[in-house]
DNA sequence: TTGAAAGCGCTAACAG
DNA sequence: CTGTTAGCGCTTTCAA
């Protein structure tokens, strides 16, 4: 491994005998430089391994040409897409990643922006660890463009693109009930994000328009014991655990919706092993369309997350507030999904949308 | 939204009347500046919201305090996991992590370096698409410490940190031989990679040691379907056509080896269709112990890839790497792993090593 | 068409 | 203790 000082343009520009300049532009491939003189710079160039020096670059631009990821959770397969999209669609513009994992830590949310701003992103695509977002509503205020993902805060005045849940929501309920279930529950994580606050709204709806009312709250807040290490999906021993306590009881309703398939996983085994069949005792319903929810025995009716769509809108209209299109109101982005309909709600309809 | 310029060390000192270097060394915490002079300059920085720019460090610094992740596919678990880890146990270090994805594309693969060498970070950790990895060793020569992570190109001199798959395929094999497994296949991915063959080399020399043989060749690569969108993980329903495909010929072992969970998924609808009891009639095992794997029924045996400790273990090398310690020879770690017994291979023997 | 000079924002050397 | 000078590698004036 040769210790060598990475070539410059003055390198070249030594070696050949012409002005910095004159390397940069020929490099540039801009037109005010002579045929020949461009040749010899390119070869000369290729021959000592130039590489341009982007952080030089940028300083000079003023653009880092690169966009700002933050995440709370790579593991949560629908984070896992979002990533892949973002940095596809944003390479393809010419624009390098910054990836930030928060894991729900408020403290680690709070430096990620501060490190956005320090890097000087061109712009910044957040999941936020929602509760209070000040320092968000600042990054965009200091003239970084960015767009929430999947997690809103109606609040404040961000650009926003994500999934509607209470359309999701509402949908899938109604077809549990449609499915002939009288008495239902919905089983969500403990965070106080607006994904959880829109789908039991949804599913609040559906039950009021179907005149269902339950003695206690059907919205059942599942207890995420605070997990090994939280860079894994969500546990399904923690809705496990919880259906079992619901069985027990005896207050196991016709239905159970569950935030994400992975809380499915949890319910099937509490039911299975209380001796109920799913989809017919109990209808389940849940929400990612995971692929192992497919394959379950009976598979799993949930909704499809339109991960690929979402990141896409997310990078394209980033991209166009980057391009100065900044003083147009907040825009908040829903996008419709697909309820999958599978064994687990007995009823198989095909895809309803 | 102000639209005001980004605040500099500049604007402090013209607004202080001190020079720009007093104040940098003042925000830097650098004794050599007055109790009274820090505490004006801090003051002024906060009041201006001065923010430093990274860029710009780093530019003088030589040092971008970035680190480079290439990865092939965020929605492979395992991966999303080492992103996680890798992230963290970064940030930990004051080091800023810029991910590329590469779909396992050659094309994006050999540009990946590329960006690398121009964002000049100051070390990398790279899952390569498999084939040819000139451009990965050019990095390393170009002085780019870089470790790759879980694929090893064992003809070239890199360091690499992974699973010891050959170690976890010859327990596994082994594990259901005991269980009674007299024929046996293992179902892999299409793909030129090592995990691949070193899982391939532990089964058959698990089977060569029991003294089974086969009439065809025991490894069976599951032809993969371009998936609709490279950013999920493995389908499932590649393993589950392959499998319907063996049953019909009739050429169906005793036991089922697959190089990832979610092939397991489609084995299972394979067997269970076909009338098979899995962990009864068949054996299976897989790799990945995701977290859907616990919650099959029957509970699928598999070996369980400990991403967390590569992931740290990985960046530790890195870490020291760049601190200089790059004379000494290439350091190829595979950490061992555990195979986690479950009812897919009937045998209940708790966790083995 | 080319070169010289200036500056992006910051830090490091050296004076004073 | 503080200011001046220099320079990281690059691009963009402006002259020549």
């Amino acid at each position: 491994m040769v210790e060598s000082r990475r070539v410059t343009l003055k390198d070249i520009a030594k070696s050949l005998g012409v002005s910095v300049n004159t390397v940069s532009r020929a490099l540039a491939d801009k037109d005010s430089v002579g045929e020949d003189t461009r040749a010899r710079i390119k070869a000369e160039a290729a021959r000592l391994g130039y590489v341009p020096n982007s952080m030089a670059r940028s300083l000079v631009l003023g653009s880092a040409m690169t966009l700002g990821l933050v995440i709370t959770n790579p593991s949560n397969p629908f984070y896992a897409q979002l990533i892949s999209t973002i940095e596809q669609r944003g390479r393809t513009h010419g624009y390098s990643l910054m990836l930030l994992v928060t894991e729900e830590s408020p403290e680690v949310d709070r430096r990620a922006a501060d490190t956005l701003l320090r890097w000087g992103v061109d712009g910044a695509l957040v999941v936020p660890v929602q509760g209070e977002g000040e320092h968000w509503a600042r990054l965009s205020e200091s003239g970084v463009p960015m767009v929430c993902l999947n997690r809103d805060f109606p609040s404040l005045d961000l650009d926003f693109v994500g999934v509607d849940y209470h359309h999701a929501a509402l949908q899938a309920t109604r077809h549990l009930i449609e499915g002939g279930a009288r008495s239902l529950c919905l089983l969500e994580e403990d965070l106080p994000i607006s994904p959880v606050a829109e789908r039991s709204a949804g599913f609040r709806q559906a039950l009021a328009e179907a005149g269902i009312e339950s003695s206690g709250d059907p919205v059942i807040s599942v207890p995420t014991r605070r997990r090994e290490s939280l860079a894994l999906p969500w546990e399904p021993a923690d809705a496990y655990r919880l259906a079992q306590d619901i069985v027990d009881r005896g207050d196991l309703p016709d239905a159970v919706m569950v935030g994400n398939d992975y809380f499915a996983l949890g319910v099937y085994r509490a039911l299975t092993e209380a001796g109920l069949r799913v989809g017919d005792d109990v209808l389940v319903g849940g929400f990612g369309d995971h692929p192992f929810s497919a394959y379950l025995s009976p598979g799993l009716t949930t909704v499809r997350l339109p991960a690929a769509e979402i990141g896409t809108a997310a990078v394209d209209l980033l991209l166009q507030r980057i391009k100065g299109d900044g003083d147009t109101a907040a825009e908040k982005r829903r996008e419709r999904c697909d309820l999958v309909v599978r064994a687990s709600s007995r009823a198989s309809k095909g895809t309803m949308t």
